[in-house]
DNA sequence: AACTGTTTAGCAAAGT
DNA sequence: ACTTTGCTAAACAGTT
C-alpha cells in the first residue's frame, strides 16, 4: 500500500467553500495557505510544524491515512487520529469541533477506513481505525491529495462461488504478501500485491512511508504519541518477534493460512479460538471485516468479498466469531442472511 | 457529560 | 451541463 503525496495542483480543492459556509470565521483561505502551489520538489512534507498555522493542503481522508500509516500497528483509535493531526499541522489546534466533526464524517464514510473492535478485555473509547489494505491505488496516481476514485459497493448475493473464491484466494495472497512485508521490511515486487497501479511499485519520495520514515530517523527522538503502544489494540508479538500490524494479526500470528480450507479453529494472538468465517461453503481468512463494504484497489475482477452479515469483527474477539453483532454493527438490512459483497471500483 | 460513530443535507470546486 | 469529490453542519444514537 503506497500512498504518496503530491502538490495541490493536482487538483485537491483545498480549504474550500469555508467562506462561503462560514464568511464569518476568521480562517485562513485556500490561497493564504497555498499562495502558490508547490511543485513536486518543493511538497512541503507534513512533519512537524509544518505549515505553522496554515491549513495543509491535505484532504481529512490523506490526514486519516496519513495517521495510520504513521502507526506502528497500522491502526488508531479516534483520538490518536485526532492528536496526530494537532501534533503536525497546528492549523487543527483550532477549531477542532468542526474538523473533528468532519474527520468523523470521513471515517464512516469512506469505504477505505475500516472499523476494529476493541478487544472485549480491553474497554476504551470507540475503535480502532485502519486504511482497508486495498485502498493504496485510491488516490491519483497514489497521491495523497485527492482521490481517483470512489468505491461503490454492489451487492452481490448472488455471487458465484467461483467468484467468493476467487476474492478468499484474493485475500489469502494478501495475507502472505503482507506477511513477507512485515517480516523483512522488503517489499516484494509490485508492493504489496494491491499493486494494480504501476505507481505502486515506486516509492515515491513524498510517499507517506519515506517521509515518516525519514521522520522517525529525526533525531531529538519524534516519538509520536501515534508510535506508542495503542492500548486496547491487538498488540502482537507474533511468530515475527515484533508487533505486527495489529488489524491483521489472525492473519499471521495463527495458521490463518492453514485455517483457509483448514481446520475449523486456530489459535489467534492471545490464543483465543479463531473461527474461519464460513458462510455458504465458503471458508474466507479471519481477518477483520470491515463494518463498511470494502473498498478495492481497482484491480480485476473479484477484489474483495467479505461476510455481510458480519458487519463489525475483531480479528481476536471470541465475540466476533460467537456473535456476528456488535454493538456499534447495524442491524443487517438483509437479515441473517449470509451474503458477500463485492467491491467495485466507480469511477 | 463527553466522546464516538452514522447519516443526511447542502454547498463549492474540479473533473468529465 | 453534469458528475465527482471534498468540506461543513447538524441531528441522532450508542458508549464510556
Amino acid at each position: 500500500m503506497f500512498f504518496h503525496f503530491r502538490g495541490p495542483q493536482s487538483g485537491l480543492r483545498v480549504a474550500q467553500n469555508q467562506s462561503a459556509v462560514d464568511p464569518t470565521k476568521a480562517r485562513p483561505s485556500a490561497e493564504h495557505a497555498c499562495p502558490r502551489p508547490p511543485s513536486a520538489h518543493t511538497m512541503p512534507r507534513p512533519g512537524r510544524n509544518t505549515y505553522s498555522d496554515q491549513k495543509p493542503p491535505y484532504s481529512y481522508i490523506s490526514l486519516t491515512a496519513m495517521a495510520i500509516q504513521s502507526s506502528q500497528e497500522k491502526m488508531l483509535p479516534l483520538s490518536e487520529i485526532y492528536k496526530f493531526i494537532m501534533d503536525r499541522f497546528p492549523y487543527y489546534r483550532e477549531n477542532t469541533q468542526r474538523w473533528q466533526n468532519s474527520l468523523r464524517h470521513n471515517l464512516s464514510f469512506n469505504d477505505c477506513f475500516i472499523k476494529i473492535p476493541r478487544r472485549p478485555d480491553q474497554p476504551g473509547k470507540g475503535s480502532f481505525w485502519a486504511l482497508h489494505p486495498s485502498c493504496g491505488d485510491m488516490f491519483e496516481n497514489g497521491s495523497f491529495l485527492r482521490r481517483r476514485k470512489r468505491f461503490k459497493v454492489l451487492r452481490a448475493d448472488a455471487l458465484a462461488p467461483s467468484k467468493a473464491s476467487e476474492a478468499a484466494h484474493y485475500l489469502q495472497q494478501q495475507a502472505k504478501l503482507r506477511l513477507s512485508a512485515l517480516q523483512g521490511a522488503h517489499l516484494p515486487p509490485g508492493g504489496y500485491g494491491l499493486g494494480s497501479s504501476p505507481t505502486s511499485t515506486f516509492k515515491h519520495p513524498f510517499a507517506i512511508e519515506s517521509i515518516i520514515a525519514r521522520e522517525y530517523k529525526m533525531p531529538g527522538g519524534l516519538a509520536f504519541s501515534t508510535m506508542q503502544p495503542v492500548p486496547g489494540a491487538y498488540p502482537l508479538s507474533g511468530p515475527l518477534g515484533g508487533p505486527l500490524g495489529a488489524g491483521w494479526a489472525p492473519m499471521y500470528s495463527s495458521g490463518m493460512m492453514d485455517t483457509l480450507g483448514g481446520s475449523e479453529y486456530s489459535m489467534g494472538a492471545y490464543g483465543m479460538p479463531l473461527k474461519p468465517l464460513c458462510h455458504g461453503g465458503q471458508t474466507l481468512p479471519a481477518i477483520p471485516v470491515p463494518i463498511k463494504p470494502s473498498p478495492t484497489s481497482g484491480l480485476s475482477g473479484p477484489i474483495t468479498a467479505i461476510l455481510h452479515n458480519s458487519s463489525s469483527l475483531s480479528p481476536t474477539s471470541p465475540q466476533s466469531v460467537s456473535s456476528q453483532s456488535s454493538p456499534s454493527a447495524p442491524s443487517d438490512p438483509l437479515g441473517s442472511q449470509p451474503s458477500i459483497l463485492l467491491s467495485v471500483a466507480v469511477h
